[in-house]
DNA sequence: GTCCATCTGAAATGATTGTTTCAGGAGCGG
DNA sequence: CCGCTCCTGAAACAATCATTTCAGATGGAC
């Protein structure tokens, strides 16, 4: 593998501290020309970009430090992947008051910059979808949440239950998993949450829940949990945060968007069931508006 | 050479003009996850990582309406090229694909307004005592939701524990919160949330815990729970949302921020409590990583 | 002009990729 | 539950690619 990657290809190219032939120049040249897209191409049409032999080409690339020509290409694409990053535009400061460093302001920078990547990775139209099946009052949904994201879970499954029956919680307590599993029937939409430190019980309950039909809709990270593989649509979002610690905004924003998506299409059965649940409550409540 | 270059590869996937199956849909994806580099790889390692065979890859690029794999791939180079000479492309959509009017984009655009707003007017100073608060270790500290609210009271209370021990969530049914208080003691503190709707009970049961000598944090929205008038600080975030509901988003940016607030001040015990945890955890989890 | 060191590319080789084929399986309507 | 259609991936194949080898080219020193 390529030793330092702490510079970038056309850094270790004009850092100038190797000394180039006239056919390293001219690829040095053609690359330049279109950086970096030039070189990731085949190393012949690079070289016949160029204007050189293929084996100066992997000479070059040598050179440069990398251990062949695919090694050199994978440098260069993830600079296009960090460079494409462009990052949104946001307040230099969020809190005005608070210390730059602070961290209010370092967790603003985060949340908005995974709500930012994480939508111009999802295609709307596998969000449309997913809101669909879980609108769909003929399936039942069932919701499943790891240690973490249980809460996530718990959280759907009360604003869901306001938009339509049967909407069911899977127990945070793996032990009671094998009595629900018996509740999935063929047809039914298994929302799974499963983040980072992908639990293998979770993934043995999608398989389960697969091979008794079950739909199965996946909210995962950016590393994208095995689930993937059962799933019929999976939303991955962007969840880090320099905290060390992953943050759930955007997993909460997501939730929230779905709910949306999901009562908007039948509002009117909504306000009913949020009508008769708010009846239910008034008994307990005193207070105002 | 393929036909049409009027549009990007995402236009055309996302276009919805073609009907994806589910191997496609992983792939679209696996793509979008980290686009457009993910399809500059190899077939076989856009496939892998994607979870489908390579057949899969190369019918996706096929129904996209290109002759191969290659010149799939020139397409993206061409896209990068492109997109990398004009630099400084501000999203004035979040989700450049998705309809402007799409929920996605609605939706973001008030989460960012409602973080902006909330963080504006929240005190630092505040935010840091009540983090200094919930992380004295002398103090016992009691978590409160309402009904919608205590998925956060208890998402809080997961993270909080890891940080610290002595921490308790306050059952979310009314009927044990009697048994509860006899918990609290003179100096505990006691975290509430409480927004819209404002719940009655949570304000007596506030009340009582005050009386008890328990210092009170308040977690509300703009109008303020009257718990503030007992509360030794609040913190009042913008939650409102065009959806005609309120968003939580901002107020598990607040949670989130406040455990990573209180970790840092004592992160040496707080990785040894999580160290603990795993262990116990491991038992359960075969997964990887 | 001759020699030497260095650079360069044609050709051969081995490795990997991209493509096709085909049998098995999933999903869907009756 | 059955039969149909369409989708999917393992395996075989063909094409291209990355790499090595080696003879010829280049350019400077004497």
């Amino acid at each position: 593998m390529a030793s330092a990657k702490t510079s970038t290809v056309a850094e270790r190219i004009t850092g100038g501290r190797v000394g180039l032939t006239v056919a390293e120049r001219k690829l040095s040249a053609a690359l330049m020309a279109d950086y970096p897209v030039a070189g990731l191409a085949s190393i012949s049409d690079f070289a016949r970009a160029a204007g050189v032999s293929t084996p100066s080409v992997l000479r070059f690339a040598k050179k440069l430090g990398f251990s062949g020509f695919p090694a050199f290409q994978q440098a260069l694409r993830e600079e296009v992947s960090a460079q494409l990053q462009n990052p949104i535009e946001k307040p230099e400061q969020w809190s005005s008051k608070a210390p730059r460093g602070h961290i209010l302001n370092t967790l603003a920078d985060a949340a908005m910059e995974n709500l930012g990547a994480s939508l111009r990775h999802i295609d709307h139209h596998v969000f449309d979808d997913v809101c669909q099946l879980l609108g769909d009052g003929k399936r039942q949904v069932h919701v499943l949440g790891g240690r973490i994201t249980g809460h996530l879970a718990g959280y759907l499954h009360t604003h869901l239950q306001m938009a339509r029956p049967g909407v069911l919680l899977v127990p945070v307590s793996a032990n009671h998993w094998p009595q629900h599993l018996a509740e999935i029937r063929s047809g039914d939409v298994l929302l799974v949450f499963d983040v980072r430190r992908y639990d293998a019980r979770v993934q043995d309950f999608a398989v389960s829940a697969r091979q008794r039909g079950a739909k199965i809709v996946l909210i995962t990270d950016q590393w994208m949990s095995p689930v993937s593989r059962l799933a019929a649509h999976t939303l991955a979002l962007r969840l880090e945060v320099p905290s060390g610690w992953d943050s759930n905004v955007v997993t909460l924003f997501a939730v929230e968007a779905m709910v949306a998506g999901i009562v908007r299409r039948n509002w009117k059965a909504t306000r009913e069931r949020i009508r008769e649940i708010d009846r239910y409550f008034e008994g307990g409540r005193r207070g105002r508006g």
